[in-house]
DNA sequence: CGGGGCGGTATCCTTTTCGACACTATGAGC
DNA sequence: GCTCATAGTGTCGAAAAGGATACCGCCCCG
């Protein structure tokens, strides 16, 4: 997904926004982040806590947030394996626009219900 | 897109999250809602204000905005026609986002320089 | 009479995203 | 010996999102 979404230099007033948006999007990224913020993570453990993600998609997920640099994961020589993932100083400083969509999404749930 | 993105009420804690991002997602949506912050504007005006959109793109983006109840639209019975595009007070609500957003995006340009 | 702006539609096609399902090696506990 | 947990990977295919291009009626300006 986020490959080419945010052009060049030629960066319109509105360009900023977008840019952001799209590490954002991504059906899981969001979510991830925000259940980042309890601190470092195991693999398994957020995909407890996410819902329904395929590890598949998990995993995806995590390799662009972490490319993009707003998470870290670190990989324990152990068995069984342990990764834990936790947000980039990057990453935390997203967070309050992480804790707005968490408000603003509560304060409009009607939004939600009817469909 | 924005169809059933959100499940129903077996809302985990990060549900809320990914619905607020389910209707800010798009490419174009939180552009066009940041344009939207200097008042009630044109379709064309917007068309152009936006950036390479094709009308299509556009149409369908305001439309969904529309239906999720973030805009207004309004239609001047007019020749030409004239239809103006506004927030309505759940998108003003969604502003300190927005600009969030793009003050994040803003501040750390770096990130999509090297792509 | 030609060209441009207005606010879109219609059609077609490509790209991207997402989900289901199966499968891996290892070790610990029963 | 069986099953569970860990942290993934690979393949397949459907569905959604997005882009290109062409087109509409209507009017004003030159």
């Amino acid at each position: 997904m986020a490959k080419a979404r945010h052009s060049r230099l030629d960066c319109t007033p509105g360009c900023a926004v977008e840019a952001a948006v799209s590490l954002i999007d991504g059906k899981w990224k969001a979510v991830i982040l925000y259940h980042l913020q309890d601190g470092r993570t195991r693999f398994n453990e957020l995909r407890r806590r996410v819902g329904d993600v395929t590890p598949r998609m998990l995993t995806n997920q995590l390799r662009e947030l972490e490319a993009d640099g707003l998470i870290e994961r670190e990989v324990f020589a152990q068995v069984p394996p342990r990764v834990e993932y936790s947000l980039s100083d990057r990453g935390r400083s997203l967070s309050p626009i992480i804790a707005a969509l968490k408000a603003w999404g509560d304060a409009n749930m009607d939004l939600f219900a009817r469909r």
